[in-house]
DNA sequence: AAGTGGATCAACCGCCCACAA
DNA sequence: TTTGTGGGCGGTTGATCCACT
């Protein structure tokens, strides 16, 4: 079916490489109000000279406003380990498991450091349990974890809570030799959750609410069995990221965040157009942010990239938001949220 | 201070799957 | 049922960063 099919776009007179800020806040602008309904058909509509599969792994993996950045934090990174032993490098299934993460993100942490991480973990788990088999002759448990002198207090702490013997545990399953991919490769990590919320209150990958990557996949209801950091996104963002409409605020089963705990997950790509702001000398404490927009296209030097007639972002970039035809942003915001529309 | 090698991460590539015509 | 299209996924690459010598 798919072979032979042509590329996702011609590369002919498209960027490639990095991504400028210009063209980041072309993107965000543009899925801001309109959506990505189609990722094929949105540069030339944004005005972007780029891939659609560009365009949405940049949006993905960089631009969407519930990411989180930073380092992983070891229960993230024990999630990690634990789903990848069941599922192997289903890295979209482990990161609807991570709110905030992206699958790429995911599967650099593990090509970097997780995967010897493990590898030093089982060494060390058959050093043990050659001793004991030379000692007592007692059965090496496969789920046993092993101690390692790095990270692994918080993991073996983790698995041992989590008792490698529940069949529903999506996280705490041992890595079984005998438990391959093959076999669990169409595990819904979500069901899982669902089939064993016991012991999913255990666990810590259940720990965060869900994001967009993983509304879908996400369970309802689990987080009402255990005790939840609350990575919450404004309604206000998810509206003006889905089109305002139908947006649902992803799994806000735990939506009773704290606003702090809010900003501080939802806020880097905020700031992030901030310092971009600074750097171009734009900066200046944001009043009237929907007028905020037009000087920072001006001073970037943001021309229509592409023929602008009919286009409401490069309308709104040169005109400014009163005289666009479409208007870029009209979702009103809370102040907290005001930088979201630059 | 300069050079080097490893680590990290953003981005790209190509294949696969789901779905609609 | 077949075929084309769009989107998603996993693997890989290349640029940059950083620690070490």
């Amino acid at each position: 079916m798919g072979r032979g099919r042509a590329p996702c776009c011609a590369k002919v007179g498209l960027n490639r490489g990095s991504w400028t800020p210009q063209e980041d806040l072309r993107l965000m602008a543009y899925i801001t109000k309109h959506g990505h309904a189609n990722w094929r058909a949105l540069p030339k509509q944004a005005g972007l000279l780029r891939c659609g599969k560009s365009c949405r792994l940049r949006w993905i993996n960089y631009l969407r406003p519930d990411l989180k950045r930073g380092n992983f934090t070891v229960e993230e990174e024990e999630t990690i380990i634990r789903i990848h032993g069941m599922l192997g490098n289903k890295w979209s299934k482990i990161a609807a498991c991570l709110p905030g993460r992206t699958d790429n993100e995911i599967k650099n942490v593990w090509n970097t450091h997780l995967k010897k991480k493990v590898a030093l973990r089982e060494q060390q788990h058959k050093a043990v349990a050659a001793a004991k088999s030379d000692g007592a002759a007692s059965g090496s448990d496969a789920g046993t974890p092993v101690t390692d002198s790095s990270s692994a207090s918080s993991s073996t702490t983790t698995n041992n809570s989590s008792g490698g013997s529940e069949s529903g545990d999506q996280c705490g399953t041992s890595k079984d030799p005998d438990a391959s991919p093959l076999q669990l490769e169409d595990i819904d990590v979500s069901d899982m959750l669902v089939d064993a919320p016991a012991a999913a209150a255990q666990k810590p990958m259940l720990s965060s609410s869900c994001s967009s990557s993983s509304l879908t996949t996400c369970i309802g209801g689990v987080e009402d069995l255990i005790e939840l950091p609350v990575i919450d996104i404004e309604p206000d963002i998810w509206s003006l990221i889905d089109g305002a409409s139908d947006a649902t605020a992803p799994c806000t089963g735990a939506a009773t965040s704290d606003e702090a705990g809010e900003a501080a997950a939802n806020n880097w790509w905020l700031e992030d157009l901030e310092n971009l702001e600074k750097e171009l000398g734009l900066w200046a404490p944001v009043e009237d942010p929907q007028a905020h927009l037009p000087d920072l296209l001006d001073h970037t030097g943001l021309g229509p990239l592409v023929d602008s007639e009919g286009d409401p972002v490069s309308t709104y970039f040169q005109t400014g938001p009163d005289n666009a035809e479409t208007e870029l942003l009209d979702v009103e915001l809370e102040p907290s949220s005001a930088a979201v529309v630059l």
